[in-house]
DNA sequence: TGGCCTACCAAACAATTGTTTGATACTATT
DNA sequence: AATAGTATCAAACAATTGTTTGGTAGGCCA
């Protein structure tokens, strides 16, 4: 049987079109990673677009397989849960540089989404955020509204999210000893957390009345 | 005088490359927008990166200009002072989508970054950091160190950065009518001030300890 | 006036790139 | 064995795009 090109040419188009972007990457530099003839892009896929929705679908679906949600014991308390889930989050975030090609699609999908966007949501972030959501549920009041458990789920994405987003003004902006020293992955998990844990646990529970809008 | 062609394309220049990106925008495009024939971008600025690079410090000195850093009566409650910082830093991110493009151009430089991306650092993104941690400093223990402020003010920045950064994510993961309601602009800076404020005064002060890095 | 420089323009150029084509080897089916 | 279908390949194609060119108009100065 063939040599699946098919699935060579994926492959090789992930790593590519995530550190290149849809523009950048030609087709001829990824067949020819790909070992693969050009034409054989146009034959399997129709179209470059094609090929980059199925090398997104790929990725997500290697992410999925190669970090499971949650996995720890049932009796952990929701503070440590959390911790678990921060480390989780921000390890996906800051994989260093050989395979993190799949946070890096990611991330050009947030800025400029294509059609590969909505199923990205539904089948990757949505259940993380499903899982987020139920750790909270266990340390904020029972009759806390949707929208603020939300708020607060995001506000501890958005932390993680800004050492990846950001990542090159961070660089700028610490000097490299200080942030060797004090924002590397295990500090950043415990300052995240501690900062997430005091803010849930000392937050004003008004869900009724309007706030002040100044 | 001649009819300032030069200014015209940077002028032009700039919301092209901010809602198109370098490669798909093209010298013709630009051209075309600013009434310009299209050799004067080789003309006036030798090809198209340095036009590129001159229409971000365009942007930039706009922003500078037009957004003042603070400005609020110097008796104001540190309190109030982080909630004024954190509407003003929303507002930009946010900003209704006809006069944003110079964020759209500085979300670019953040997961792409170019030559701009340090003089963007240094002109506008550092002095804003600057004026959080100073506000910062009126609410946290004199003692605390350089690293333990800057993670808080990244954690400030983090939560208003994802709103503009996942925005599309979280458009698709709240109902059209729950985001309507209640994540607005004014709602998020209220939930963001309150949560970050929570978080500053209950924060454990270890500081020269080390902590368990699980 | 006559030269000189700058700004501008239409047209052409050269390189890249996505896509198509026609042929060839190989496999499986009848 | 003959046929049909699939996968692969080298080569060509067509469109786009950044860049260059040669020329024109007009201001400025000697």
């Amino acid at each position: 049987m063939k040599d699946q090109t098919q699935l060579r040419v994926v492959q090789a188009a992930g790593p590519i079109f995530a550190d290149k972007g849809f523009d950048r990457a030609t087709i001829r530099e990824i067949c020819t990673a790909a070992e693969a003839n050009l034409a054989s892009v146009n034959y399997h896929f129709g179209d470059k677009e094609t090929l980059y929705l199925e090398a997104v679908r790929h990725a997500h679906a290697l992410k999925m397989e190669q970090v499971p949600l949650s996995q720890w014991p049932s009796n952990t308390p929701p503070e440590e849960q959390l911790r678990f889930f921060i480390r989780a989050m921000l390890s996906r975030m800051l994989g260093t540089d050989e395979l993190d090609w799949g946070t890096r699609l990611l991330m050009r999908e947030m800025i400029e989404p294509t059609i590969a966007c909505k199923s990205i949501v539904e089948d990757f972030i949505r259940p993380q955020l499903q899982l987020l959501l139920s750790i909270l549920d266990e340390m904020v009041p029972q009759n806390i509204s949707f929208h603020r458990k939300h708020q607060m789920a995001f506000s501890i994405v958005g932390q993680c999210l800004h050492y990846r987003v950001a990542r090159e003004f961070v660089n700028l902006l610490i000097p490299e000893k200080e942030r060797a020293e004090h924002f590397d992955r295990n500090h950043l998990v415990d300052h995240i957390t501690e900062f997430s844990l005091a803010a849930i646990k000392n937050l004003p529970i008004p869900d009724s009345s309007e706030k002040k809008t100044s």
